[in-house]
RNA sequence: GGGGGUGUAGCUCAGUUGGUUAGAGCGCCGGCCUGUCACGCCGGAGGCCGCGGGUUCGAGUCCCGUCACUCCCGCCA
């Protein structure tokens, strides 16, 4: 074995001229110039330059050698002439004159090019993904997410906080995703379930006695992927503080979360603490969602009550139907022509919303359109002060039933500040959304649901719970957004076995079922639990957000497809007879799946399916 | 499960109203070239036009089906 090398390809510069070094690393580039070779050596930390002429022995050899070949090079480092300098390389001002040449590793012609910026396929870029990876973007955006994971470890651990792992390998738990499951080779027809989140176990350990606990937590759920969403697993901060309020927790993660994206952030300007809490109710109001982009300056309003009984026939006969109606304000427009506004009403019923109206707000004082048509000059009035805008602006108005039209109205706000081109850019804009409710109604059902995670603590405890109408109790449960990205959600914990029957009561679970799905938390909080809380932001959407990356594939090394194939790898796979033998597997195919209500399994008659032989 | 987009050379793409032998750039192979840095110049190989069926004298192009990838909806407390 020789040795690799001296120094990398990133650290030379002039005051190195003169030393004799070793170089190793990926033929990047070659430049033939017939009786003068110029290579651009890569490797992880940079590119430099190495020359080489025909009258070296090895000339034909590093001629021959294919991009991405790995090799490895000694020589001298001299001084580039003044036209040869590269100033956009840092070792731009030197360049390594071959003297020993050795080649590592050759490569076959590539799939893809590392060289380059060509744009290529997922489906390339995954199934040759260590090629993929040596491309500048990647690699930058996976060395980006190793140094905010390493930085959110110094600053949870400075703030006490110890790291813990959890089981991998364990029940199937609460969260609502579909569950991985492993089976048992010990326990025939018995499964695992890969962890959702760890969050039965953080809480455990607080009822332990740990106190603060935290972990770059892995979690798997087996659901559809998005651009935002990778499918199968994702990592998550998982961390649980015990004796603390919900503002003790918003004061513990605030730092964090403030302290990594000033960081990492470069230029962009981070939400100065304490982050805004926005009341859950009053986000589907004026954003329309519960995850508002606050770059977005715009803020719906409640219109209603100008157009109930108005002079405007379609939004008066709705209103008296249970509608409401929001008005979208948009600054400046009124100066745009008919077709900015057709436009956008075309856009809406594409959506789906039936159509967008609207009422102009001329420079003179004057209101124009179909709507201000036909109410009367008060009411338009009214409805200019509600919404917040003067003379020569706009506004928009969705006419639905309450939960409709706080989501159309949401798209509207959206679609409108980016055709006024309004949206503040350079900024990390961050919010809790706090008060969730801890109960909704199921439309379909007409039962009462947990809207969001059965263990949280309503706020009035059992009060509450005894006294109010379901539908009004809130929770201490809050999410935490950034740039309208939801980051987690957190909630303090209901740490009370009574108060979690009669939670679970009221949607429904008798206390048997309740103990037959959460015996052990449940037994765990009868001998002293510590009333606790946290909550847990996704690691892959705080490095998309900093990396400004709109898929989350690219924050990953090794990401799944679409469809949580694994190309490179090829996982899923079958699985060897024996191998399932020995954990009590047999596949049969399953009966032709007849018309069915919704959800369950897909029904590709000839494929096979999993059954646990009993 | 549903909807949209895409599928042509190793790769990224073009391909007119359905009409002769399907093109370009990059890469690859060969030749020339001593100061390039996306080096340049000359030449060459390379095609199941995703797959199956249909319409037509004739299909990369039109129709039906199907598969793959991707984005979205459902789903993700």
């Amino acid at each position: 074995m020789h040795p690799y090398r001296t120094h990398t390809c990133g650290e030379l510069r002039l005051s190195d001229a003169g030393s004799e070094v070793r170089l190793s690393g990926w033929v990047h580039r070659k430049r033939d110039h017939g009786g003068l070779l110029f290579v651009d050596l890569r490797d992880h930390y940079g590119v430099t330059q190495v020359v080489v002429d025909e009258s070296h022995a090895a000339f034909k050899d590093i001629e021959a050698a294919r991009p991405e070949s790995v090799i490895t090079v000694t020589g001298k480092i001299v001084q580039r002439t003044e036209e040869t300098v590269n100033k956009d390389l840092p070792t731009g001002e030197i360049e390594l004159v071959v003297d020993t040449y050795h080649l590592e590793s050759s490569a076959d012609m590539l799939p893809m090019q590392v060289a380059g910026g060509e744009d290529y396929s997922d489906e390339m870029r995954l199934t040759h993904r260590y090629l993929d990876l040596r491309r500048d973007k990647v690699h930058a955006n996976i060395v980006l997410r190793s140094q905010i994971i390493a930085s959110i470890r110094r600053r949870m651990t400075d703030q006490g906080f110890l790291e813990m792992q959890t089981p991998i390998l364990t029940a199937s738990s609460p969260e609502g995703a579909r569950d991985y499951l492993v089976p048992s080779r010990t326990h025939p027809g018995q499964f695992y379930a890969l962890p959702q989140a760890p969050q039965q176990f953080k809480q455990l350990l607080m009822v332990s006695g740990f106190d603060k606990y935290f972990q770059i937590a892995p979690c798997f759920r087996d659901e559809d992927a998005r651009a935002d969403r990778s499918p199968g697993e994702f990592y998550q901060l998982d961390y649980e503080m015990a004796f603390c309020t919900q503002d003790d927790v918003f004061d513990a993660i605030e730092p964090v979360l403030h302290g990594i994206f000033e960081e990492f952030g470069g230029e962009r300007e981070v939400t100065p603490l304490p982050f805004p809490r926005i009341p859950f109710k009053e986000s589907m109001l004026k954003y329309g969602n519960d995850k508002p982009d606050l770059r977005n300056p715009l803020i719906i309003t409640d219109v209603t009550e100008h157009f109930a009984g108005g002079g405007f026939g379609l939004f008066a006969k709705n209103i008296e139907k249970g509608a409401v109606v929001r008005a979208i304000p948009a600054p400046g427009a009124a100066e745009n022509p008919r077709s900015f506004f057709d436009k956008l009403n075309d856009w809406a019923r594409e959506e789906g919303m039936g159509g967008l109206g609207y009422i102009i707000y001329n420079a003179d004082g004057t209101a124009k359109g179909p709507i201000a048509k036909n109410l009367d000059d008060d009411r338009v009035a009214a409805i200019k002060a509600q919404a917040g805008v003067g003379d020569g602006d706009a506004v928009f108005f969705v006419c639905q039933t309450e939960s409709l039209a706080a989501k159309f109205a949401g798209f509207a706000r959206d679609k409108v500040c980016d055709e006024l081109g309004l949206r503040e850019s350079g900024q990390f804009k961050f919010c809790w959304i706090v008060d969730y409710p801890m109960y909704e109604l199921d439309e379909d059902t007409g039962k009462i649901e947990f809207s969001h995670n059965p263990f949280s603590m309503p706020q009035g405890g059992m009060d509450a719970l005894n006294s109010d109408n379901p539908l009004d109790i809130l929770a201490y449960q809050y999410d935490i957004v950034c740039n309208g990205v939801e980051l987690s959600s957190g909630a303090i914990r209901n740490h009370l076995p009574e108060i979690m029957y009669k939670a679970f009561e009221i949607a429904g679970y008798p206390a048997d079922v309740v103990e037959d799905k959460f015996g052990g938390m449940l037994s765990a909080f009868k001998f002293g639990a510590p009333p606790h809380g946290g909550s847990a932001p996704g690691i892959d959407r705080m490095v998309m957000l900093l990396a400004d990356e709109p898929n989350i594939r690219e924050v990953i090394a090794f990401p799944m497809n679409q469809q949580a194939q694994d190309l490179l790898m090829k996982a899923p796979a079958e699985a060897d007879p024996a191998h399932l033998r020995e954990l009590h597997i047999k596949l049969a195919p399953l009966p032709k799946a007849e018309k069915k209500s919704e959800g369950e399994e897909g029904e590709d008659a000839g494929e096979s399916q999993a059954e646990a032989a009993s």
